[in-house]
DNA sequence: GATTATTATGCAACCGATTGCACGCTTTCT
DNA sequence: AGAAAGCGTGCAATCGGTTGCATAATAATC
């Protein structure tokens, strides 16, 4: 039914390599059959399979997108900004929701078979091993906010979580707080263990300022204000807090204001990401802003890359994070 | 370099058909072949390509999942449910993000290229148009969250949108409020248009109340709260509101605090689609609830059944909707 | 104008599967 | 035991393109 390649040859006159050849870029073919193929193919409604090129030519121009953050609003943008990037150049974001699953080899499965040109991770919760899972199969990888070592397993792409653990303890010491604390998400997530590094390295530097840790069960709104709730319960809570992500310092802001708190003259808060809420009036909250763009843009550019040159060795890639003072921690001047 | 049916036919003794049955449900097979094509497949780790049964079958198990909703929270619970179901039934989504364009030709000619066994619109936004062309281009169709007529163009999965304004109108008119105002989405929106429509319609059966329109710039917090900040600049601002999305509700719920004024006691509000946030103790937004995890599973149910079986003329599938009662209006005992 | 270098084109094999058809073998029935 | 029916298997064509190679056509060179 549909129009295929034999087709288009035969009304032009010419033969099917020649109508192959007009479609591919910097094939040789002369002025006059191209201008012959094309109005064959235009009067037709021709349309090259991408299976069939794919089939022979090995590329499918597809990008596996793998992601298990489908409750965090951050990400929302995330997808937006990583399928933009992906159909500006040319590419399909086939995606892949691992929400119920802790396993790679699915995906893994799933992607060969689809022989995706490359596969971006974007997580910051799932370990390292994950990634290099598809590497081992021979999928170029990027991972995508992920944790980044001195020697990489696979190409990361991220922010370096500690350093800016640091710069969340910086931020409350110079404050002046002397009783903080880290409100991190899940334990397993390694975001959350290296901002927590970071921050209690930090605090550890500066003697008379004591710093606790907890998490939250996972980085949603609901599990931010649920610890937060049982820290208060528990009684003494901290002057200030860092939590590990914007939506779980909503969330605790929530629960703050129900007990009647206020902030920041009770209690500090200082977040992560940098999410277009934090910048609402009603909430205005201080936080670190992660590049989210560059980081995006970057890691398409190196899944592209690796899948033309499968041979450089897993690299790298971090970005600086900035401090955006906002109103939920008191003003040094104040400490 | 990747293990090809052939491989596995040639070490297993046997003929490359036998492979391919082995691995196709319900095809001519004895025990005996079965189990030696299994064990050389284990032995060399054979994966079926989806690109060649693809070509042969004609069916790709790709779904294609276009949408332009990509800045209202709500969508990330749409696609972490629209993936998962796709992936729970063996289909791949394949993702397209129109933020940018309002014409469907690129994402149909782009679907059509992969031949994607199925496409789903998920948009409240697009016009009934955009869905038909993939139906034009021959593509199984389903528009979910769109917008029904009588004589739907394409299958529609989703809700009564007119009958759900005149709900929120009943919500507002029960309450007691008498100078009450639609603040609706971008007013190209077929959501907004309906639900705006339903609005007006109910309260014109009220003599003695009055109803007004206006429309935020889409469907975004930013934009409800800027909306509603300049309806309060405008003065006299209406008794209460009907928001087109929770998204807008909670905008505009901020936009009220910042200004001084308190939620019921001097405006109400009701919103529409309950999202998670609308839960929140300190949000607690009366809203209208569409049942998105049926209209998805239904959305996924229909595409499939199309794909199987084009025959079928566009259907419409709507879903009852239910106002969540919390405490952004006052209590009908009040008025 | 003859000769060489260059560019265009077609042929045919191939990418990795699926499937209609024909044939051989085992069952089943009379 | 012989015929009819049924199952299992392999052959070969096909899906829709791509591409190396050989050759034809054109351009460049002297």
């Amino acid at each position: 039914m549909p129009v295929t390649l034999k087709d288009v040859a035969e009304r032009a006159g010419v033969s099917p390599s020649a109508v192959s050849r007009t479609f591919t870029e910097g094939a040789s073919v002369s002025a006059r059959t191209r201008a012959k193929v094309e109005r064959a193919a235009e009067e037709l409604g021709y349309m090259p399979s991408a299976l069939a090129s794919a089939l022979s030519t090995g590329r499918t121009k597809l990008i596996g997108l793998v992601s298990n953050n489908f409750h965090n609003p951050v990400f929302l943008e995330v997808f937006d900004r990583f399928t933009r990037g992906l159909q500006e150049r040319g590419l399909r974001p086939l995606l892949v929701n691992l929400s119920d699953e802790t396993d790679p080899a699915n995906s893994v499965r799933m992607l060969r078979q689809y022989s995706a040109d490359g596969v971006i991770v974007a997580s910051s919760t799932l370990p390292p091993s994950f990634a290099r899972a598809f590497a081992d199969a021979g999928l170029p990888v990027v991972h995508a906010f992920g944790r980044a070592t001195p020697t990489p397993e696979v190409h990361v792409v991220g922010i370096d979580n500690v350093e800016c653990g640091r710069m969340a303890a910086r931020a409350l010491v110079a404050c002046g707080y002397r009783r903080v604390a880290f409100l991190g998400g899940p334990a397993s997530a390694t975001s959350t263990q290296d901002r927590g590094a970071g921050f209690a390295g930090e605090i550890a530097q500066h003697p008379g300022i004591t710093a606790t840790e907890s998490h939250a069960e996972a980085y949603s709104f609901e599990a931010g204000r649920a610890e937060m709730q049982r820290l208060l319960a528990a009684g003494k809570p901290a002057e200030a807090y860092f939590c590990g992500d914007d939506v779980l310092s909503i969330g605790a802001l929530s629960a703050l204001e129900d007990a009647g708190l206020s902030v920041p003259e009770d209690v500090g808060l200082i977040g992560f990401n940098d999410m277009e809420m934090a910048g609402w009036q009603n909430i205005n909250l201080t936080t670190i802003r992660q590049p989210i763009l560059e980081i995006i843009s970057a890691a398409i550019d190196l899944v592209v890359t690796t899948a033309d040159d499968p041979g450089l060795g897993p690299k790298a890639r971090l970005f600086p994070c900035q401090t955006v003072e906002r109103g939920t921690l008191r003003t040094p001047a104040a400490s």
